[in-house]
DNA sequence: TTGCACCTTGACGCCGGTGTAAAGGTCAAG
DNA sequence: CTTGACCTTTACACCGGCGTCAAGGTGCAA
């Protein structure tokens, strides 16, 4: 399989491939004439994997450090290494759940200054009317 | 007040300040050389106000178009415009919240599924321990 | 032979707030 | 006059996953 078909079965565009390959995510044998090829089934589903990891947010570097691990790769130690990689991110998006809350609450603060001093207007707008 | 000192008194680099004028969040008078002139009290709240609406996640774009009426700008429809800006933030900050909570889920199955596969590894180490 | 689909590498753009540097003007103190 | 602090504008760099274009090679079909 070639990289276009790669791509089409993936839902990936080429230039997405080539840049999973260049970040160390993905590999593939070469033909004689430099064209990439693929083994059928595992590359589709490396390349399901390192979606489905992107979309939880980790980067490429994680995700290189994660896949050996998530493919059955040497044993014990990777495994432990790849687990403290993951808790990381857990915490990571915990932290920036809470910073998002913070801004809310910030947010919610500035909306109820504007609704209040919005009233004011109303009001002074409606007296205004009234005396003319 | 020059830059340099509004630059001190808020604690935020004569780049970033020049910056917020260029994007039309802070204006100022030119003496005849050139040099930027601020008054005393105003910059300095106005510059807290921007830092404050920022940090709420808010672009330089919806600032400067909220800040007139953070201010006590033109009145009734300004501040009615710029409450519907606070709101969609807000309603940003909602959706940004739940992909965060989506992607730590996505990643605890994750961990689930890594836990298990170490387990399985120790208990094949142990194994193999035994019978070595 | 021509055309077309497919492949290659390399490189620039994006977003957006900010750092940092270059190249130069202004002004007060020594 | 020199030094040095302060000011000016212009412009490039960053981050990171990806779109997109350029310039060119490969191979099959009409």
């Amino acid at each position: 399989m070639r990289i276009g078909e790669l791509a089409r079965r993936t839902g990936v565009s080429t230039r997405v491939l080539r840049y999973y390959e260049q970040r160390g995510l993905l590999c593939a044998q070469r033909d004689a004439n430099g064209y990439r090829r693929y083994d059928d089934e595992e590359s589709v589903e490396t390349v399901g994997r390192i979606r489905e990891l992107l979309a939880t947010g980790l980067n490429t570097d994680d995700i290189r450090a994660l896949l050996p691990c998530a493919q059955g790769g040497p044993g014990l130690n990777p495994c432990a290494f790849s687990c403290g990689i993951v808790e990381r991110q857990m915490a990571q998006l915990d932290a920036e759940m809470a910073e998002l809350a913070r801004r809310r609450a910030a947010l919610g603060a500035y909306a109820q200054v504007m609704r209040e001093r919005r009233a004011q207007d109303e009001a002074l707008a409606a007296r205004a009317l009234r005396s003319a």
